[in-house]
DNA sequence: GAATCATCCCAAAGCGCTTTGGCTGCCTTA
DNA sequence: TAAGGCAGCCAAAGCGCTTTGGGATGATTC
């Protein structure tokens, strides 16, 4: 059924059907009814393709997933749930989403494509990269976009969603010098990454604060998978000034560092704390009523919910300026943390 | 740039610089050399949409995600995996994706929009359960369509992409028998989903090929979290008779069940043997040279590149009979297995 | 030399919708 | 009663592409 079928059925103009389902005041309320009557009961969907080329809106939104060559997903994990918050958001409003997975390399030329092909109003940036082109490049070709975090290097004024990663990184390590723990060790993401930047500058922070230097050793930064937070962890502990407790960048990673905790016969929480951040994932609740890690909180899917209304306000309205949210993370004391052994 | 204005710059009609750039015959070489030249030098690309509308093909894939009314994804840590498998083959065929997270109540009139819209040629059906309405559903409003999975329940012909469930399962089983066990717990995820309830199938297949009744106490059936894992086997484990082994139906059920052990003093492998399932997922690897866990394991980023083909063909060559394509899962010995203990 | 045939190109219609720019007929108003 | 206004409708253009149905040109055949 299409809207000349359905406007010859009601023996009414295109125009008129049109306007009666798009709330145009040019039609009276009797054949609006009317209209509206006939286009459910026939089950009348508009061509969204049609419908798009006739108002230079696509209705969708892209959204890009950077993968390295080696197709590991960068940013999988937290994945699935961000972008099902923001659908909600999308459906609710009567956009589609729109998915492309590109190989970092290809960037570049995948954004000029999805300009050029004009199948979307605007894209959501994943992984932001401490200098990432991306920005730069969007605001080039005139994409509106709104970035999942921050490229700390970027200084000029863009939309973006973020966690205040620093701040919870403090305060995480903060929490654990007013335990007593000294030898705290950060296993975090890949440093490029905006958000793992942030992060260690959050834990230095606290270390300055005291006045203390930070032992590099104990620092480590790599793709955050749990053989990497097991691997690392179990190098640390072998150590003569083995670190009492550990900072993990995702839960994935925290579990790693607990069945390195396990095989050393380490208990987690008296032997060894561990606070982790937590991105709220569906799958990978935090235990139940009392967390079984300590953890700075942030929930990727509202995230994703932010991020979709951004967007979409940007798009609705383009002369304004840039629009940014900054999403404080919650402390959650959990059974992973407790006071230093003694020495 | 747009067709017109690049034709014009060509001295050259529309049909003739769209010809030249879609390889129809009537067109010279050198002006069709002529022609890509200018398209690659401009950046012209053509516009989706404008394409779709006059071809009746939308050049996209929907992928359609159901949730609970409760905003929980069902399949959400395989999601990411799955489609960025699926992803390659569309970017490489040139078609986009087109993502809608779904509540499962409003899934019926979520399809019919979808072939009304006409947004997408052909879609995904994820997690299908065992009686599975959008298979009839997809079959009678005429949308081309595979399943990741299959309804056992449906008897009709259909194209799908599945794991051998029953007999990946059922090798778990006859693996834990041989090593001595006899008192194997299932923790599997929720049965009226179809892959869980084959995978049901296959553990009962080795206890009946062995006569053996089935104590149904020892079987769990719960969304697939960790702390599904970790309560389950917490309780199975304070039992008199508790069970010597565990084969869990995803590697973060496997990971609660190993938090439980911890608890209890038990050690893995030793006390408890565990097998589970594992999807291959880029960040919760089991383990890097041998695996932490004995695991069935079979690629869930595969099983979405398969499943993208299958779509692709199904609509490229309509009145072909349905593709399907059953994946056998490998059985690969870790660290979690060893001879139950001495009773 | 005329008829035939490829070859290479073009004008125009059409995909399904929105939107511009009317037109009609009825109601006010003085 | 004529002028003006307004509510309610419509015809047609246009979005950017593909595709149908030719048309012109030059080579080939008899």
């Amino acid at each position: 059924m299409n809207l000349k079928e359905l406007s010859s059925l009601l023996n009414l103009s295109q125009t008129t059907v049109s306007r009666a389902l798009n709330g145009y005041p040019e039609v009276s309320e009797d054949t609006r009814v009317r209209v509206q009557q006939a286009a459910e009961k026939h089950n009348y969907k508009p061509n969204t393709r049609a419908k798009s080329l006739a108002t230079g809106r696509a209705m969708a939104i892209g959204h890009v997933i950077p993968i390295t060559s080696h197709h590991e997903m960068v940013s999988n994990p937290i994945f699935g749930d961000f972008v099902s918050g923001a659908s909600e958001v999308y459906s609710a409003r009567g956009f589609d989403m729109n998915l492309t997975v590109v190989e970092i390399e290809r960037e570049e030329y995948a954004y000029r494509q999805i300009k050029n092909r004009g199948s979307v109003d605007g894209i959501v940036v994943h992984g932001p990269r401490m200098e990432d082109s991306r920005i730069p490049l969007l605001q080039e070709i005139g994409l509106p976009f709104v970035v999942h975090g921050r490229a700390s290097r970027d200084t000029s004024s863009y939309s973006w969603v973020d966690v205040n990663n620093r701040r919870a990184f403090k305060r995480a390590t903060d929490f654990l010098f007013d335990l007593g723990h000294s030898k705290i060790a950060l296993l975090n993401g890949l440093e490029h990454m905006d958000f793992a930047h942030r992060r260690r500058q959050g834990y230095e922070d606290a270390f300055a604060e005291r006045g203390l230097m930070i032992d590099t050793k104990v620092m480590d930064s790599q793709e955050m998978t749990e053989v990497y937070g097991y691997r690392s962890a179990m190098e640390m502990l072998s150590w003569e000034q083995a670190p009492t407790a550990f900072i993990t960048s995702s839960m994935v990673v925290a579990i790693g560092v607990r069945r390195a905790l396990t095989e050393k016969g380490l208990v987690m929480g008296r032997d060894v704390s561990i606070i982790t951040h937590d991105d709220c994932l569906s799958y990978l609740q935090n235990g139940a009523d009392v967390p079984i890690f300590t953890a700075t909180r942030s929930s990727v899917r509202e995230a994703g919910r932010k991020s979709a209304e951004l967007l979409l306000k940007t798009i609705q309205n383009p002369l304004s300026a840039p629009l940014t949210e900054l999403m404080e993370a919650e402390l959650m004391v959990g059974q992973s943390t407790g006071p230093a052994p003694r020495g």
